[in-house]
DNA sequence: CTATGATGTATGCACCGTCCACATGGAGGC
DNA sequence: GCCTCCATGTGGACGGTGCATACATCATAG
């Protein structure tokens, strides 16, 4: 009978070591280092303690990714409080990419993961940011009729951005690179192929 | 010493009977059931045969993603042989999309995993998807004076849409419904608020 | 016809997720 | 104040996994 790491029988507060523990085995050696043994080790409790706060490993991993939504939408609210024109959409965007950048285990646990749609917590996490980028996308630009359409695509964008540089098929050695790319892409959104527009419109 | 399946010591092709059962096992069951030992079951051969034809599980995933690489790649230029209009770009959007939502697993399989650079299999066809892009969009936008920014932009943005609908952010149960979104946010690449043109061009 | 190397087998180890029976001890009713 | 209940944690077991190692088979080159 090991004790706990405070040194009694209980821990005290399992549910956010684990969580923290997960969190912290994630972003050191990637998503295979995410066992819930290992969890269990770090947190200083036996193997199946873990199955008391978490119904299984999948359920751990979800947590770990809302609490990453919620991260997200912190440092995009953060670094653009009221954002409201072209420049401040594409910085949020170098943000967006950054944080998956900087956290790519954490990232993919978000979004790469099979991950049914019943996770209530991860659903009003998500449900934040896509607002946000609504919010965002009717105050830069004013004359659009279909919001919600342009902010899939902006999100769309941004968030393949991300992944595309997260999986190597674009170069993302150079942070300034990287940023420079992605506030190029947006604004593309707006000087792409004039001509074009005619023929779109035409439609 | 249990023969083969085809009653021969030698199995005749084991690496390529690998590939097909891990592809199966890809999309009847989903990544986690892609196990090397369950490759080996269904190929009728020991649990470590595989290992004379690929160094670890990592190494045969990445040999089933290449293979999703080159059938994606035949997909888009299949339903548009010579792409050159908007509607073809669309088009070809709607495609990749539908791709994503028909194989999740090797969809995911290609793009949400670790994946080192070194592949050199999944560099050369991820190279023929980003130049068949490129071609794409060189033709459809002949007035662009940066296709490589655009073309980024454009795979970015129809890779996201497939991310999306992939992990439920975007409603993917009707197949129209998501055909008809992703054409709308790639016609939106230029009908986006045509106020903020000025505004940008005048950066 | 034989030796050799490519291919497949058998075995074993460490780790994993998860089920189960059981131990512990803090909180609420007497 | 004591005692009981039950949320919380322990320990052991089972079947699965990736992979290393040693051995078996057999097609073919000399």
């Amino acid at each position: 009978m090991t004790l706990s790491q405070n040194g009694t029988y209980h821990h005290g507060d399992l549910r956010a070591a684990c969580l923290r523990a997960a969190r912290e085995l994630l972003e050191e050696d990637g998503s295979a280092a995410l066992s819930l043994r290992a969890v269990a080790r770090r947190a200083g409790v036996s193997a199946t303690a873990p199955y008391r706060h978490y119904a299984d490993r999948e359920a751990l991993v979800s947590a770990v990714a809302a609490e990453g939504y919620r991260e997200l939408a912190e440092h995009l609210s953060a670094d653009r409080p009221a954002p409201s024109t072209p420049d401040d959409l594409a910085a949020v965007a170098v943000v967006y990419v950054r944080f998956a950048l900087e956290h790519p285990a954490l990232f993919r646990a978000m979004f790469a993961e099979p991950c049914d749609p019943t996770g209530e917590e991860r659903v009003a996490a998500t449900e934040a940011i896509s607002s946000y980028v609504r919010a965002l996308v009717r105050d830069a630009f004013p004359g659009t009729e279909d919001t919600d359409a342009l902010s899939t695509t902006v999100w769309a964008l941004v968030h393949g951005l991300a992944f595309l540089h997260l999986d190597g098929k674009l170069d993302a050695s150079a942070p300034e690179v990287v940023a420079q790319r992605v506030r190029a892409s947006v604004f593309a959104l707006f000087t792409a192929a004039p001509a074009l527009r005619t023929a779109v419109a035409a439609d």
